[in-house]
DNA sequence: CCCATTTCAGCGCCACTGATATCG
DNA sequence: CCGATATCAGTGGCGCTGAAATGG
């Protein structure tokens, strides 16, 4: 199953909604935006999710053990961790538990600090990144439907939102898609 | 607080996780682009909760009110709100519970269904669906940064994705955006 | 009899709060 | 003593599955 379910509508449910919104507020177009960006995020995260499955991933684990693989020696602090995938402390604690328990990912204290803790991945973390990288690309992410340049439109257009949002600002070099 | 966190990193977490992978796995348009789908989502929801919390309301019960007052006679089967929300049967039961608990609609047997239920919303439900919505039509429901244009190509955008899923068949005049 | 509608119990995941131990 | 790191307990939201009651 690629997608939770395919109601197969005879209409769009939220072109219908804005139509509806138009007449009695007003200007619908933040609001159908919105209201697509919530459904594609659910389609998406089923979809990865049940590729994921079988490795025993979510997609946010299946992210922080990338992360590690990106690491020179397949080691990070959880607060690491939790700034770049910018995800709670306790959500980072939670993760790295669920991949532990799987045995992709061990703890290890911290050398260049007493209060850190670093989580390592494990050759099977490895192995099960690697196969679950397979899937998702054959899969394009669930974004088969899309070319290379409406992917990278995609990538900047939320990238203001992102900007705005506070979670970084912007350089000089990265203004029209880095390397991208 | 409108964002979870104005986390201000001096670059783009996504866009450097992008350049790894694409020296390591290859293309990482597909990547990038799921990746800011699921931080635009998380943004958008966070803002939008937060403006909802003052009427006892998330997101997802916003909806389900609104979809009430759309209706002729402010009331709908529970199977119906199931349908043009996209959720499960056993979510449109719990938004119910909530919502019926806050006061803000009522359940009521189907008249031409023994089997059914509809939910009405309440006069103080119409209030706080009232009172919301200038709350989220004030902050552009968290999207102020982009016009009406750029507005409508990411729902524009987003449909391809819908559409692909499987959530409903396009019609001719809905192909360019129908009234939006 | 099968099917639709709804509810309930239960599970997993994620976000978060508040408190705590430990260490810099 | 203050602040950072991580953990733990607990809450709420949401999405499901499986089972059941009721009625078309």
């Amino acid at each position: 199953m690629s997608t939770p379910k395919p109601l197969n509508l005879p209409f769009d449910p939220i072109d219908r909604a804005a139509q509806t919104w138009r007449a009695r507020f007003g200007p619908a177009s933040a609001m159908a935006a919105v209201t697509s960006i919530m459904r594609a995020h659910q389609i998406l995260l089923s979809q990865l999710d049940s590729l994921l499955k079988p490795y025993d991933l979510t997609f946010a684990r299946y992210e922080a053990l990338v992360l590690l693989t990106f690491s020179r020696t397949g080691a990070l602090p959880l607060s690491k961790i939790g700034e770049r995938l910018m995800v709670h402390p306790t959500s980072v604690t939670n993760t790295v538990d669920r991949l532990e328990r799987s045995g992709l990912v061990r703890r290890l204290p911290n050398p260049r600090d007493g209060r850190g803790v670093l989580a390592e991945i494990t050759d099977a973390g490895r192995d099960a990144v690697r196969q679950a990288t397979d899937d998702l690309m054959a899969a394009d992410f669930g974004l088969t439907m899309y070319d290379e340049d409406e992917l990278r439109r995609m990538f900047d257009q939320l990238r203001t939102l992102r900007v705005a949002a506070g979670d970084f600002t912007m350089r000089q070099d990265e203004e029209h898609g880095g390397l991208l």
